[in-house]
DNA sequence: ATTAAATATAATTATTTTAATATATATGTA
DNA sequence: TACATATATATTAAAATAATTATATTTAAT
């Protein structure tokens, strides 16, 4: 992946949003990203990270009904450290996408992977 | 200017380079761009510049002939330190332009804004 | 006249979205 | 258990939209 291919992936309100907010919350599924991005269309959430999983940005694991995106933990630290960089100092450009998560009704259970 | 817009600014190739061309030089003219892009096309480069420019990324100097472009320095810190950061750890992804650039022949003269 | 750069427009190419459909897991009920 | 239904996500192809490039022309300075 080149600097210009990585800052594509990034060049998308979706995208960003997606990437600050898994990194922000950890962990996040398809569903929770449609109420914190307040986006109705699901497969438009699941091809942007469909993007971003071959990309080899995010890596998943399944669990029950859900699919959780997480940033890979393997993808090179420059790469990571413009994430962690964008998302401390732009915390306003997600407040709404936040705060639209916490008061999300039925999140999915979370169970560590290691102990279904 | 959002997060978003400004990862499309760095989205392209020709504009990404051009950021960090001119980061590592301090500041580079177009007819010098088109050199280290090995870019025949001067419309091109100048239309990605105007874009940038437009942006507030880049400012312009004015000497002679040439229009010297800058890195703006009053651009937001979270985007300046994520243009070094990309700088820093991608030497490599600009190797070639260096090189390009150090081959030219004919190379503007460089007179300080302040002294002209 | 020459060199450097900018602009305008049309043509091309790439990206994104929509809409329909598919798959997989989970739940409910006879 | 078997079967229908609900929930969560993924995939596909067509349509819509946006971005990029090529070409011609223009402006400015030397």
């Amino acid at each position: 992946m080149t600097p210009t291919d990585f800052f594509k992936y990034l060049a998308d309100d979706i995208r960003l949003k997606s990437v600050l907010l898994i990194a922000q919350e950890g962990e996040l599924c398809v569903c929770e990203l449609m109420v914190a991005l307040t986006e109705p269309s699901q497969p438009k959430i699941s091809r942007h990270l469909a993007l971003l999983k071959n990309a080899g940005l995010l890596v998943t694991r399944k669990h029950k009904q859900w699919v959780f995106y997480t940033i890979n933990p393997n993808i090179p630290s420059w790469t990571q450290e413009v994430i962690n960089l964008t998302l401390s100092k732009n915390l306003t450009f997600i407040g709404e996408n936040l705060q639209a998560l916490e008061n999300m009704g039925d999140r999915p259970t979370r169970i560590a992977s290691c102990c279904v």
